[in-house]
DNA sequence: CACGTTATTGATCGCATGATCAATATATCG
DNA sequence: CGATATATTGATCATGCGATCAATAACGTG
């Protein structure tokens, strides 16, 4: 048995402990979703009363979108600096398909899924929702122009080209949270797909590994 | 003011009944989502005691996952009767794209939304998930095969490519329901990219109206 | 018309959620 | 060392959820 006794928490400086509930917040939501980040499941997890979750946050609507901007910023920053490492537009192009499509970011995609869900009833997190997914067309967007002013991608219009790409791949990433077992072949056919898209010749986004 | 008081509902056969309520938590469902479809709400709904609802369904979670089929089922009905009707399988690819992408099922996309979400805690609404895309898949990919035997779909794994296709619809449709206003363009790109997954030529999924 | 079957209901339980506030304990400062 | 500021807490409220069950009322049948 665990003992859910919890004694008095450390008196810690108000930065301090902010800090450390928005951080359980972040690891419930990995975890378990964003339903679980929850005022009591939070206050157990940073070890300390739930009406303190209560005093450092406005509302738990708030920490939800806060904690949901946080884990996607995060997924952004990183991804972009994984593309940064490569030569050029098409290598980025390949490498954003192939790491996103690669199953090891399930805990985030459910994050995506229940924001979608839960923003129609938390404006603050829709309002993070639609800012996030401006920032991560952002990226992709400038990997696309990119690619069209060096590359010979083919297209009018980055902007529709990145949002596109990006519903293609949340899609994917969606299906497969449910249709267990296709993790590997969950990109399969994604390379001929934005080949097409792009004009780009068959092959062109194949990996360079 | 509305008056929410409530009269003893007329005595019916179960069979009625229970149509009654299913067919209350169907619209409850198309009108507010998956989320709303509750004991109290189909209650009110159906001009019906709480406990009635319960009476007739062994659990909420069944409901829920039943109400879902039905939604789903109805809308794949619709759809195949749709393509049906058209000559060959280009058109009937490129009126699936468009039709599935025109936003006019923002509803129905709420709720698979909310599924998928909701099926991580809903077992029996996970199965009915599960069922529901791969009734989806079916059609998607008969298209593709025919298309592969009589119209130059380049494609050695017609279940997959449809797998792909279905990812791409549900996640451009997602996106859709946060980022207001881009309903029009929402499929503005998809013909090239899935001409390019089949090995088609540009221009091949035009629509012919 | 009386009676029995059963559709329907009100009341209630247990649990979980977010939120508020006076009370308490602790760190720091004078 | 004492006093003040404040971080922390327990208790509690209001709300909503699913579920259960004895009591009630309506229908159909004999």
């Amino acid at each position: 048995m665990s003992t859910p006794v919890r004694t008095r928490a450390a008196r810690k400086s108000p930065a301090e402990r902010s800090a450390e509930i928005a951080e359980a917040a972040r690891v419930l939501a990995l975890e378990q979703g964003l339903t679980a980040v929850t005022l009591r499941a939070i206050a157990a997890r940073a070890g300390v009363a739930p009406a303190l979750v209560a005093h450092y946050q406005p509302s738990m609507d708030a920490l939800v979108a806060d904690t949901f901007a946080t884990i996607v910023a995060d997924e952004i920053d990183e991804v972009a600096a994984f593309l940064a490492a490569r030569p050029g537009p098409r290598e980025r192009l390949g490498a954003l398909l192939d790491t996103l499509l690669d199953g090891t970011r399930d805990d985030v995609t459910i994050v995506w899924v229940e924001a979608w869900a839960m923003g129609r009833r938390n404006e603050a997190l829709a309002a993070s929702v639609r800012e996030q997914m401006d920032a991560w067309q952002a990226v992709v967007q400038g990997v696309i122009e990119d690619g069209a002013a060096t590359a010979g991608f083919q297209t009018t219009d980055a902007a529709a080209a990145a949002w596109q790409l990006l519903g293609m791949i949340d899609g994917l990433n969606a299906q497969a949270l449910v249709r267990w077992g296709d993790a590997s072949a969950r990109g399969s056919m994604i390379h001929g797909a934005v080949e097409g898209m792009l004009g780009l010749e068959r092959g062109a986004l194949a990996a360079h590994d």
